[in-house]
DNA sequence: AATAAAGTTCAACGAACGTTGAATTACGGT
DNA sequence: ACCGTAATTCAACGTTCGTTGAACTTTATT
């Protein structure tokens, strides 16, 4: 039944993206995926071409969507100051804004994509590769404008900078919970406007303080 | 040959640790795990019960050497502090540089579990439980010290802050090779004496910007 | 030297794995 | 109405998975 095609292969990616996001490459079976797909295993083999080119998929489906998000927050902020430096917290909060507020928007659509790009960037085997493929070009146009933010900046710190940026963005991202646990039920991990509403003004104040540490202001 | 017993436990951990850190629980089989051990597949379930009994035992071996060496360093901060209110970035200090330090000077030992140590903190399906198993009350009494840093602090945003920090610790622990090509090679997702230099500064700079938002100094 | 227990080896179980080739169904172009 | 092709189903392949029971070997105790 030629149907449906396009909708068979997002029913399998949407299926492959919840159970991949939950326990992992390995930790899933195609079978299990092409049971909540509604589809035939064979399915799965034919519009990708194995386990791993599907999630390959996954991944790639959302990231240019993501991108194009943060990049045109980042040009808004550019905008905004044509002459003057921009403010390192306008970056930085164009930087995660974009994920935070969609995924409070729209929790079922990006929940499951969130957590497993948390999980791939704290891969050893695969945080090197993947996320360099997917997400870089965007991080350098944003090291980018924190360079002309943060003149004096030696490029070491701007780097370890972003690493902490990226590992505090991404364990957001997983929803593990155990934020509920350690806060007796006060905070949720799962609650992205808290987050949001946090994130930016600790993170700028650790790219300044580590980044313009003895001149200016 | 009874001979062993114990060295044997430990080789098998050794391997064990080795092989979920790089590829995770699922991503590992037992036979990999006891062939890296140089010991027959059976012994696994005879000194474990399960695999993932075996996966238990990793985390725990080392947790409580490092709880220990951290809290250690907590007390010296509050000892050098008898009356007056410690200092923020000392505490966070004592948080990170026991781990770094140690990762620092003894990689062969640590890097396996650190790195998963970062997995397991990503994780949606474990992240919440085992975390909050393993760390949870020497987070707590972290939580305590900073709490007196920062007497004006809101709670959740203490509880935000410290996110941040796990965030930006665990990520650090794995080693992801990631920063080597961002940076074109400047720096090394490896080089934990560049990541202590910089991790309390930054760390504590976010708390101090989120903590005392108004008031004070 | 005999015995019990601890440690180790061997062989195998059923189940589930990723993947594939061939058959079957439904649709678009003529 | 027909046909080529895209989409789907079916059944199965060889392999490997986690796990186990029974046999064998070494050590500690007497």
């Amino acid at each position: 039944m030629p149907r449906n095609a396009e909708a068979t292969r997002e029913r399998i990616l949407d299926a492959a993206e919840h159970l991949f996001a939950k326990r992992g490459f390995e930790g899933v079976t195609v079978r299990q995926i092409m049971s909540r797909a509604g589809a035939d295993v064979a399915l799965a083999y034919y519009h990708f071409k194995s386990k791993r080119d599907l999630f390959d998929a996954v991944l790639l489906r959302r990231a240019q969507t993501l991108n194009e998000l943060r990049l045109k927050a980042l040009d808004e902020v550019e905008q905004r100051h044509r002459e003057d430096p921009p403010d390192v917290e306008e970056i930085i909060d164009a930087f995660t804004r974009p994920l935070l507020e969609e995924l409070d928007r729209h929790p079922e659509d990006w929940r499951d994509y969130m957590a497993l790009v948390a999980q791939v960037n704290n891969s050893p085997e695969w945080g090197g590769e993947l996320m360099t493929r997917y997400f870089d070009p965007l991080v350098k146009r944003f090291l980018d404008a924190l360079r002309r933010a943060l003149p004096d900046c030696r490029e070491e710190d701007l780097f370890w900078s972003y690493h902490f940026l990226s590992g505090a963005l991404t364990l957001t991202f997983a929803e593990t919970g155990r934020l509920d646990n350690l806060s007796g039920g006060l905070c949720s991990s799962a609650d992205m406007a808290a987050a949001n509403a946090r994130m930016p003004r600790f993170v700028a104040a650790g790219f300044r303080a580590l980044c313009a540490p003895a001149a200016k202001t």
